[in-house]
DNA sequence: TCATGATACTTGACATCTCAAGTATCTCCC
DNA sequence: GGGAGATACTTGAGATGTCAAGTATCATGA
């Protein structure tokens, strides 16, 4: 990379003329991702007084059958194992999960969903439909399409790349 | 036909058929942003012992000539003007920004990158650049511009919503 | 002028997050 | 049997994030 001289330019093309194409993308992509997010939590705080990550964590028991172990949580909710123990420890306090000791392994536990825990997920599932569909709805049919494939293509690259 | 490979374990991967494509399409964003999101905070963590709030409200400076209201800061970054407080206190402390009072508006801060914090900015910048081009540079160009074109679209009627 | 309300920012309480270090348990292998 | 190392989870420190309440300043208008 050259060292560029002190900028004399208006600093809004040069904006434009140094900015590659993927790195727009890129923002464009985590713009629209944080709206949407943004407004995920705010109906959740504001309709269910809960948080996203504690939907998240629900949303995922919710599918698995027999409870899922902490690091499983983990992984599939992209968080760290501390931030597991957190979530699952306010959520159990509340009586909408319990952990249960694998009589396997005793080094785990099987998160699961209490019959409460399912009561109450069940309607904020799907109030969360709802919103998703009003936030994303406007998009034709053919552009979500369109827009799944392409993402679909990056998330393969992607994990190609974590594989790699 | 296009295959699956080997599945990934987050959420977008395990929902199932019967789902709304509105909420597939969003948890698939969701993954994706958060994929790359995650790469670049582990690079600048480990490259620049920094973190991506800190990045990036240098990066809103570097593009303002006269500096920006916390107000401006807080706008940008789509974060509360608290968590601007906090990300510029840190900055401060270490010479990277400047707070400077407006002579015309004494409850405005106007916050600038120091000589030193735009040195770092700027070798930052391009190695962060170089990173997400590495992420997103596997898709062709033609594919480039059909995701910003879909996410532009998006991108507006989430604007118009909020407009609303 | 001076009360009133709006605006700009900070503060404090709390919920996520990450990372690194700690504890408990399991597995392997001599 | 029993130690060494891997694995599962928790803990604690520190950075981010939200929200609501607090402080300082500005702007308006009787």
């Amino acid at each position: 990379m050259k060292a560029s001289p002190a900028a004399s330019l208006d600093a809004e093309t040069r904006v434009h003329d140094d900015h590659h194409v993927s790195l727009r993308l890129w923002l464009r992509l985590l713009s629209c991702t944080n709206q949407i997010e943004s407004r995920v939590r705010q109906n959740l705080q504001s309709s269910f007084n809960t948080t996203l990550p504690r939907f998240d964590l629900m949303a995922q028991l919710e599918r698995a059958a027999h409870g899922l172990k902490m690091s499983e949580l983990s992984q599939r909710m992209m968080v760290t194992g501390g931030n597991v123990t957190g979530i699952t420890d306010s959520l159990e306090k509340e009586g909408l999960v319990v952990r249960e000791v694998d009589s396997a392994d005793r080094r785990v536990y099987r998160v699961k969903l209490t019959a409460e825990g399912e009561r109450q997920f069940r309607r904020m599932a799907a109030e969360h439909e709802r919103w998703v569909i009003d936030l994303l709805g406007t998009l034709s049919p053919k552009r979500k399409k369109q827009l799944m494939d392409l993402l679909g293509e990056l998330k393969e690259q992607l994990a190609a790349l974590n594989g790699a």
